[in-house]
DNA sequence: AAATAAATGAGAATAATTCTTATTTTCTTC
DNA sequence: GAAGAAAATAAGAATTATTCTCATTTATTT
């Protein structure tokens, strides 16, 4: 028979998936991702998961690349890079996010804050080769 | 007759528009701002010039609060402070962002950096006092 | 095992943004 | 200054990522 992990919940299956790729993928790259081990997973499954995990604190949105959300499992703060070309977002553990920042927005707006993102937008070192050759 | 100003484009107007307010606007609330001075301006005349704009490199994409773009037409490195609450959006012109950090993250990424934004998003003062008196 | 609660699939609904086309406005050239 | 060419715009249709609805399935409790 069936192993049960299949009639488990996809819950944990969605979470499992985004902790373990460094794509930052979207809901649709994710469902994509899901689907030789869970082919009848819906799209609305993935999203609606996604949105529990984010409210939870469990997950972070990177906000959108070219219209499209992207999510990742890494709440820690950190800095990315995203290629405005081919929508890649990469980690870049290289560069510290400084500590003592938080508390200083926190001071300087007045409120609370629970969130900090860095990123950068550019070209990524593939497409500036392709439009080298190109 | 009327002055000729009205009859004169649009698209300065909507850059002016951006440039004069600190309010981070999106396509929509532009284009309620422009009302009172053209009330004639169509919404895809906004979103139109913005992505022009954007283009050209004279104004900025913040990304998404709450799923809608807002914009900057500050396009120098600076902090952004996004309330998920009411999706208020305020410089902090006291927090500097390093200097030598886009030619760092080149380095890193090995590709080419063309924007870079610092945003911490939480409860602002406003919000955080309703939420106490709630 | 029955009853209740939670999770899911499928597709419809929503809404921000983009596209299309006809019209208007501006610019160029004579 | 007028005629023709080019650019900008208005209005609404089209697109599409995301959310919602509801019937069904799966898990949990009694």
């Amino acid at each position: 028979m069936e192993p049960k992990t299949k009639q488990f919940r996809k819950r944990s299956a969605i979470l499992t998936c985004l902790q373990r790729t460094h794509t930052h993928p979207s809901a649709e790259m994710l469902h994509e991702m899901l689907q030789p081990e869970h082919p009848d997973i819906s799209l609305a499954t993935v999203y609606r998961n996604l949105a529990l995990f984010k409210q939870q604190g469990m997950i972070q949105s990177l906000g959108t690349v070219g219209g499209i959300e992207r999510f990742d499992a890494n709440t820690a703060p950190h800095v990315h890079f995203i290629c405005n070309h081919c929508t890649a977002v990469v980690d870049l553990p290289q560069i510290a996010v400084p500590d003592q920042l938080r508390s200083t927005v926190e001071s300087a707006a007045g409120g609370k804050v629970s969130e900090c993102q860095l990123s950068f937008t550019g070209t990524c070192q593939n497409c500036c080769q392709k439009e080298r050759t190109a």
